[in-house]
DNA sequence: CAGTGGTCTAGACCACGGG
DNA sequence: CCGTGGTCTAGACCACTGG
């Protein structure tokens, strides 16, 4: 099969760390080249596979650590929550706003959310963590009429939205998305900490209030595809569960 | 920027391959290595870099060349076929078929077709190209009773979509979608004619008859990631056409 | 056959993070 | 400071492709 031979060490220690708990250390280059007897460019070459299929997490000065992915579960049938999605996944959330201003809305933003050009709308960016990961990142665009003092609310409650519940008086649901995978682009690579040209989630997402039906705010996310598995679900037959479609488990 | 210098060599050939049409081919490791004046390492992850930023294609043997990747739009609004999906973005489809089996329906898939367990269901599996590449392979589960003939069927008739609709009397349209990226598996890997662990999408659909409601048939797809751009749209508010929810474009 | 990419060796220097 | 991973060199042999 693996002819390789960092492909068969490769699977080795894909075998040995399969029951771990996700964040253990394992062994790093030096110590897979002397165990295995080959050249650090060998072992080197087998960490990086376990890297690519997810099975380990690799930091510079630090070491190479047992990984898991987290679900981040996109469905008409659940809020566009970062923090509530993660939890139901089992994750810790965590997020920290990078930036909240107030700008005229630009005529892109005003056209989806059928608002008027130039009207007064906030725009947040924010950089969401999984278990200290930086894993997410991205805008949100949320007409200041909604939410006069955001930035106040924010640094009370993590949430937006909780927020736009609580004090927005609506009750955010997905309306359209927009999902892509795609290679990250430096400002990208930058703030989720990964390097040039690793695949992260491009969603895109418009939110409408679910009793009124009106459009509440507009989100464009960045992703890490190693650190989470957007799982994608759209259905109108089915129940309320987020059950898989399929015969077998992702597992291929 | 990017300090190391395979970075910047990168940077410099994607610009100059930015303008490329697809499958033109440009310098290989070798050529790179002699005009940077680097090591065939060096040269080697220059290139390697464009292969992750789904710029270029390598084949031993062969060389490299520029790339582009298809969008495959899933959508609610769009019929569950590849060869129309594929046309509609303007790439030249293909499928073959590896099997189609006359077996006893079992339970999982009897139960997501609210059909009866161990009745006649064609198992289809099949590799989809486009371009001439291996870019899509999969199950399709079909009740017999809807097309008693599908393999004579399919030797006619690449499209299935299309014979069930002239044969089968259906009008299939996506009921319920389920689709995430993952690190291919062995399988996956030699269908897809791709190294272990590239990334893939799995897209798994039931698809319903858009005029009684009813499940028509079960589709398991692996999709090659840097072949196809698989864009996942779900969408209640807005109209008919493909455009998308954000404010900028895709190019991160 | 020559040219391509795939793998491998045995070294080297560096940037980073923690003690 | 030491150990980690990130980058790089200068070689080497191999498998595969096309002509």
């Amino acid at each position: 099969m693996a002819s390789a031979k960092y492909r068969e060490i490769a699977a080795v220690m894909a075998a040995e760390i399969a029951g771990l708990p996700p964040g253990t250390k394992v062994d790093g280059e030096l110590a897979v080249a002397a165990r295995f007897g080959v050249s650090r460019a060998a072992a080197r070459a087998a960490v990086q596979e376990l890297e690519r299929q997810f099975l380990v997490r690799r930091v510079r000065g630090l070491g190479t650590f047992t990984s898991r992915r987290v679900d981040y579960l996109i469905s008409s049938r659940r809020p566009p929550s970062w923090s509530q999605t993660l939890r139901d996944a089992g994750a810790t959330p965590r997020t920290v706003v990078r930036s909240c201003v107030d700008v005229p809305m630009p005529a892109a933003v005003a056209h989806m959310l059928h608002a008027v050009e130039g009207s007064a709308v906030w725009r947040l960016q924010r950089c969401s963590f999984t278990d200290d990961l930086p894993a997410s990142w991205g805008t949100e665009w949320v007409p200041a009429a909604t939410v006069p003092e955001l930035p106040a609310a924010l640094r009370r409650v993590e949430s937006l939205d909780r927020i736009l519940r609580d004090i927005g008086a609506v009750v955010p649901a997905r309306s359209r998305v927009r999902a892509s995978m795609e290679a990250a682009g430096e400002e990208v690579a930058d703030e989720l900490a990964i390097g040039l040209g690793a695949p992260v989630w491009l969603v895109e997402s418009l939110n409408k209030d679910a009793t009124s039906g009106a459009p509440v705010y507009l989100t464009e996310r960045w992703i890490r595809a190693d650190a989470i598995r957007v799982v994608f679900e759209a259905g109108d037959i089915f129940g309320q569960d987020g059950s898989a479609v399929g015969t077998r488990p992702a597992s291929n």
